[in-house]
Parts: structure tokens; sequence; C-alpha cells
RNA sequence: GGCCCAUUCGUCUAUCGGUUAGGACGCAAGAUUUUCAUUCUUGAAAGAGGAGUUCGACUCUCCUAUGGGCUACCA
């Protein structure tokens, strides 16, 4: 059977950067070995569920190239996808582990957990130390557990975690990794407040029904994985239980802790694919609405936390499936850089299509009242991309194209503009209209000549010159800009500055 | 507090016992350019600390420190 993965995200709200990099290792995962990606909704707690965060990830996996093979929007050989849904199945196994005496009721409320946390302070863990004298089913007598069911109230169905037994795992990325059992506690599977699991039965019986091979996960989960461990065993599955592989988290730029939410609007980078606009009107930023190429961003995030173990940084998504293995993926916690995201943007935008990047310009020139013709905008676009690291900095890099300037940077002129500056300019636009025909190369010539017969230097005469026609003193070729505005947009500009600068 | 995971330049990382510890981002300098950007060259910059094991440790073991995660009827 091949390998089958699942991305497996709570709809609590829009999926961070960290998310979609734990979607993209397994896409990568699967792909390479000729897997299925399996996209499974965990939506088992009513009281976090967020309108809107499902269709978030759909979209936010969509931009990102992660194509998804089974789920709840493709349907597959397991449906329903969505947990949700599921609730009939993941009742029937949590009975079925009471019944072999994997697990108990127990009744304790939420009320009384708390007041015994409080009174133990922060070490009162649910376990087998304090279970026997709890309001279990282990202690309570068979007819009593029925008739507190019967009549309504509240319980759950624990885990009944065996007392000092050395668990051994194996981490894909870790090794190997053991843990005694009377550390842990005894976790909540299934509740009957809202007939839902708990992650941890809906995972493991999803996972095996599923025929999940591999479960690549956050490092958040490790903690965890023992009881996993033992769920597999209380089924009787361990003989098909999945491989696990712990993923590393993404740590914020500075300071401390895991990348959350609230960093990027502080630090001034998105932490999410996606824009998102929360019930109360909040808004966080997007990668997409950024303007980052979504090749750029996978291409970043598959490089935080992975290498390919060779130099080469560029990779296409077909590349990265190419070269992906769970073997180089690291231990430790990335701390992600947003100035190497903007590097990564720029690699990409340098190297995109003029065309493409001429009809992305087209809208921008329309939307300040010019019309651009296609080829001209292509044009543009090969003479400016290279100065930009965002698609949306090309308007502002060259629409001293479309808009003669209406002042003379000070910095500029104070360097450039000297007492000499007027008539020599005023000379070289003689040249100009002769140069014939009006093109960049022409014009090249034309000048380089004039200066070279003048006894000039190119900068004491190309400053100047640039500072009338575009009014700062930087910018692509002078030549280039002259043939796009052509003669007579040049000439006015030309004698316009020498009206208004002293 | 308890449990688990981790620890190489500021950051992302290579190294799988023997290297002048390599690359990338960022930073600095230089070259190119009419300017700015790009590009290119160069530079500064690292094995947390301490014990072992070994002829030899960044690499293996242990301890400490630090960082991270988990410790919910959240995922």
């Amino acid at each position: 059977m091949g390998v089958r993965v699942r991305f497996a995200p709570s709809p609590t709200g829009p999926l961070h950067i960290g998310g979609v990099r734990t979607a993209l290792y397994n896409y990568l995962f699967a792909k390479k070995l000729g897997g299925t990606m399996v996209l499974r909704i965990e939506d088992t707690d009513s009281t976090r569920y967020v309108p809107g965060a499902e269709e978030y990830i759909f979209e936010a996996l969509r931009w990102s190239g992660i194509a998804v093979d089974e789920g709840v929007e493709q349907g597959g050989p397991h449906v329903p996808y969505r947990q949700s849904e599921r609730r009939e199945i993941y009742l029937r196994y949590a009975l079925q582990l009471v019944e072999s005496g994997h697990a108990y009721y127990a009744f304790d409320t939420p009320e009384e957990l708390e007041a015994a946390r409080a009174g133990a302070g922060e070490t009162f863990s649910y376990n087998h130390a304090v279970r026997e004298r709890l309001a279990t089913s282990l202690r309570l007598a068979p007819e009593e557990v029925r008739q507190r069911i019967d009549r309504g109230d509240q319980w759950v169905i624990r885990f009944k975690m065996p007392a000092n037994e050395t668990i051994e795992m194996h981490d894909l990325i870790r090794g190997d990794v053991r843990v005694n059992s009377s550390t842990l506690d005894d976790k909540v599977l299934y509740k009957s407040a809202d007939r839902l699991p708990t992650y941890h039965l809906a995972n493991i019986v999803d996972d095996h029904l599923m025929e999940i091979t591999h479960v690549i996960r956050g490092e958040e989960w490790l903690p965890s994985l023992p009881l996993h461990y033992m769920l597999y065993r209380a089924f009787g599955w361990s003989e098909t239980q999945p491989l696990f592989a712990h993923l590393p988290l993404i740590l914020k730029p500075v300071g401390q802790g895991k990348l959350s939410k609230r960093d990027g609007d502080k630090m001034g980078f998105p932490v999410f694919p996606l824009e998102w606009r929360s019930a109360e009107g909040e808004v966080s930023r997007g990668y997409r609405e950024d303007g980052y190429l979504p090749e750029a961003f996978v291409n970043m995030l598959a490089l935080l936390g992975w290498n390919p173990g060779t130099e080469q940084e560029i990779f296409s998504m077909e590349q990265l499936v190419e070269a992906f293995s769970l073997e180089r993926v690291g231990k430790s916690g990335a701390r992600f850089d947003p100035e190497k995201a903007r590097w990564f943007n720029a690699q990409y935008l340098h190297t995109m299509d003029n065309d493409v990047l001429g009809t992305l310009l087209q809208p921008v020139a329309l939307s300040h009242g010019f019309e651009c013709p296609a080829e001209l905008a292509s044009r543009i676009a090969a003479l400016v991309k290279e100065r930009a690291t965002f698609v949306g900095e090309l308007w502002g890099l060259c629409s001293f194209l479309f808009v003669a300037p209406e002042s003379y940077d000070e910095k500029s002129v104070a360097r450039f503009w000297r007492e000499e500056s007027p008539a020599r300019i005023a000379d070289l636009r003689e040249v100009l209209t002769t140069v014939q025909p009006f093109t960049a190369s022409a014009l090249e010539q034309a000048i380089t000549g004039w200066i070279e017969q003048g006894g000039y230097n190119m900068g004491q005469i190309m400053n100047p010159l640039r500072l009338t026609i575009i009014g700062t003193s930087r910018g692509p070729s002078l030549y280039d800009i002259c043939d796009i505005l052509g003669r007579d947009e040049t000439l006015r500009r030309i004698d316009r500055a020498l009206s208004l600068l002293p």
C-alpha cells in the first residue's frame, strides 16, 4: 500500500505559517513517494469553532500550491473528512475501550477538577494515583454508573494510563524517545457534553480508519505521543500504527517563544498566508496581500527547518518534491527571519516574465489614469523589476514615466545642480532635438559623443539631466527613460526644469 | 514545579570522529553604473560550559546551563 499522509488542522482561526509549513512537508513527502495527501478537519471543540476558518484553510493551501487528494472538498473513500460529522464513530470506539478495561467513565465536573487543582497546586494530575478515589466507574458500582448516565449526569471517558511502564517510541526526526507512563495522566477521550471526542481519540481512530501511514505534525504534539502509542495498543492496532515525524517549531524573529498571531502586527510582517478579518473586525496581514508570490512563500517556508544538503536555495515546487526527505528536517526550532522572506520574494520577482509583470502593471497604471499598452508595460517591467522586492513596488519605481516631476528632490539638486548646469543642459537639449531615431541606443551614442566632445565627464552632465527629467537622482538608465518618454515629452521636461531650477 | 525535545556565525543552516568549520540572509568594504538598485568580489562573524570515551572530538556518553514545547472536558 502506498504512503498516505494527512494534514489535520483545527478550524479555530486562520492557519498560520507554521501550519502551512506542516501541510507543505506532508505534501512534499507524499508526492515524493507517489502517495496520497488527506485533508481532515478536526473540529472537535465546538466552543472554539470559528466561522470561515475552514474556507480560509482551503484557500491558503490552494494559494500555496499544496494540492489535496482526499478531503472535505474533494471527497474520497473515507468520507466524511470533517470530524464533527463522524460523532457516532468515536463514541463506538470510546465505548470499546471502556469495555476492554482501557478506559473508564469519570463524573467529576469541571468545577470539581478546578477545585482539586487549586487545592493541590499545579501538581494535581488525574492519574493512577488518584483515579480510584474520584467519581469514576472504577470505584462506583456498575448500577450507580448506569444510574448517573441515565439520569443525564455529565460524564467523560478517560484513558486508563497504566502505571510505571516504559513506553518506547520512535520518531523519524528525533529517533528513539522513551518515557515512564507514571508521569502521564488519564486524558479525556470523549465528552458527553457535546458528544464529541477530544483530539487524542479522534486522531487515532481517524488515522487508523483512513489508513494513514505517516503522521507528520508539529513538535507540540511530541508530549502526547506516548498516549497515542498506548491508544494504538489498547485498540490492538499497533501493527498498523503510522510512523511519526515531529517537526521543529517556528520561533519568533526576536524574543522568546514560538511564532504567534500577534508577532506579525507587532513586528511588521505577516504570520498568515492570507489576510484574515476576525469577527471583531480585526485585520491580520497575509503574505498574499503583502505582495508575496506563492512560489517564493513556499520556497521560503520549505527552507525553514529543512535543507537539501546542497547549496541550492531556490526551488520550484517540483524541485522541492524531488529533493525533500524527512531525514533532512532539522531537530531544533527555527527562528523566523522576515528579511530572508523578502529576499526570496525578490529573487522570484527578478526572474519573472516581463510580459506577466507587465499585465500586473497595467491595471495599476490604469488606476492612476494611464492607459499602458501591453508591449510598453512589458518594457517598463523589464526596466524596473530588478529594483523591486514586491510587485506592488513596481508602480512607485516607474511612475515618473507617466507623471512629469512636480518638484525636484532637494538633496539631488544640492548635489548635482551646479552653477554651470543650466547652460550645459540647454546645449544638450539642442542635441536631443536632432537625435534620430529617438531610441536608447541612438541617444546613448549622441549624448556620450557630445559629452566627450565637450570635454565633460559623464556624471557632470548625466546627473543634472536626470534631475530635469525625473526630478530625482535615482532610477534606471536615462537613455531607456528618454526612449520611453519620447522626444516631445523629454524636451518638455527639460524646458520645464530649466525654468524652475536656479 | 513535573515530563519531553533541542543547543554550530545576529538569523537559517552544512558537517554524519581527522575540514583553513562551508553556504545563504543581514551587515561592512570594494568593483561595475550617469545615479540608485541589481550583479560581482572581499571582509567581520559560530561549535553554551564542564567532565569523560578516543591517537584524535562540533560530531559519541554524562552533568550543568540555556532555549523550546507540553502539563485543559483546546487542538
